[in-house]
DNA sequence: AACGCTATTATGTCTGCACATAAACCAAAG
DNA sequence: CTTTGGTTTATGTGCAGACATAATAGCGTT
């Protein structure tokens, strides 16, 4: 009868009923998987869960306790932007703007950690519904691509990658951001009006892959369930 | 030797490396397990892992395949606010701008779905070092309000929040907007300015909590690792 | 051909046991 | 008094076996 969803249920209603206080260290799983009649896996699983999601925080030897300042942790969706734009309905289009070879700015360097030299540049509009929904402004290093290049023109750089293309790492950030004139160009929108930025860059266990910057248009938000 | 990180790394190298091209259907739990000379607990672990990651997608019966479109899944951290400050190494502090009971407008009615009636209505400057950092502008449900109140210039109601209100559910969403005239002056930046702005909505298993919309300074950014 | 039942099968989870590992604690040595 | 090193202990992970569950596939009936 007691799953580990169970016993996950009632570590959380004892946290939040005061039971188990901010801060408290909580019985060993020993204790716990005699006292609900289950294997100390199955408790084990439970406080796993919970720790996973930020309400426990567990170290050898020291225990668990409930955690004193709770974070809670969001789980984020990074779809292919084609889905993006099908799920909401519209149809997906592209349009490529640039692919040239080039030398990457300051910013993009630093944030890549090393000078690769030229660096293939590639510049998408996507289209949701023949409108534009988000500028993908991409720098690729060169030595993972293929020869020849895939038709960017036909398959967006973004899904390439992630069909072609193994990552080790990486991260992602959003900003809030003025429009830049190119970018307000690309999606017909005013001069500095405030878009949703994602940066993001990724490696390959040696190497960088590529860093990519995506203004979204106008009204785009971010969103997930707690 | 074969921990389940082993095998986590085997399948993905698999993957990326098209020996089990995307959309591919892997053999089974049992299969694989035979072939690395694990039981098919270890098995089971991997391929969970991958696919809450989003690289692997599994249905009882139907087996386990390669997704077609990887999602990547990126977990965020949603911190209390001073703990948000204090990571930057900034002093913490806040000022109270409003609170009092009034009758929250539409859109935020629409967000909880039903009429409460008057709602508490607090606004919070949170400061780092005595600049503005966030403005806090939140609505909550009377019903789960101690009394008296909590002092609010005292705890932000953020905190005092995670601290004393367990909730079932919530959601959040990110957007990027033009500060508003009431914003910009908190903050003391120029109208119009383009922030990041957080907008939060939470649930008890019954009734809503609390509706809430963080306006950050310009300049910030939300992060995290893939 | 359409429907519904059953058998099959892959994943999901539990148990009970074992060993590994990290970290706190304590005691002895410098 | 400080440092070093072993001991203890809670969590992390592994294994083998079992049952639960869901979804497919095939069969037979209408």
């Amino acid at each position: 009868m007691a799953g580990w969803e169970d016993i996950r249920a009632e570590v959380l209603s004892r946290i939040r009923s005061k039971a188990w206080p901010l801060g408290t260290l909580i019985p060993g799983e020993e204790a716990l998987a005699q006292e609900f009649g289950v294997a100390r896996a199955t408790v084990n699983r439970a406080l796993s869960e919970l720790a996973r999601s930020g309400v426990l925080e567990r170290k050898r030897k020291a225990g668990t306790r409930v955690a004193a300042l709770p974070v809670r942790k969001a789980t984020l969706d990074i779809p292919v932007i084609r889905a993006e734009v099908e799920a909401r309905g519209a149809v997906y289009g592209l349009r490529l703007l640039r692919c040239e070879m080039a030398t990457p700015p300051l910013p993009v360097l630093a944030r890549l950690g090393q000078d690769l030299g030229q660096m293939l540049h590639i510049e998408t509009l996507h289209l949701a519904s023949g409108r534009g929904f988000v500028v993908e402004d991409r720098w690729l290093n060169p030595a993972i691509l293929p020869n020849p290049l895939p038709d960017f023109a036909a398959i967006s750089a973004n899904e390439w990658l992630v069909a072609h293309v193994s990552f080790a790492s990486g991260d992602i950030s959003f900003a809030a951001e003025a429009a830049s004139p190119n970018a307000a160009a690309a999606l017909g929108i005013p001069q500095a009006t405030a878009v949703f930025v994602t940066e993001r860059c990724t490696w390959a266990p040696d190497a960088p892959i590529t860093w990519v910057r995506l203004v979204h248009a106008p009204g785009y938000r971010l969103s997930t369930v707690l």
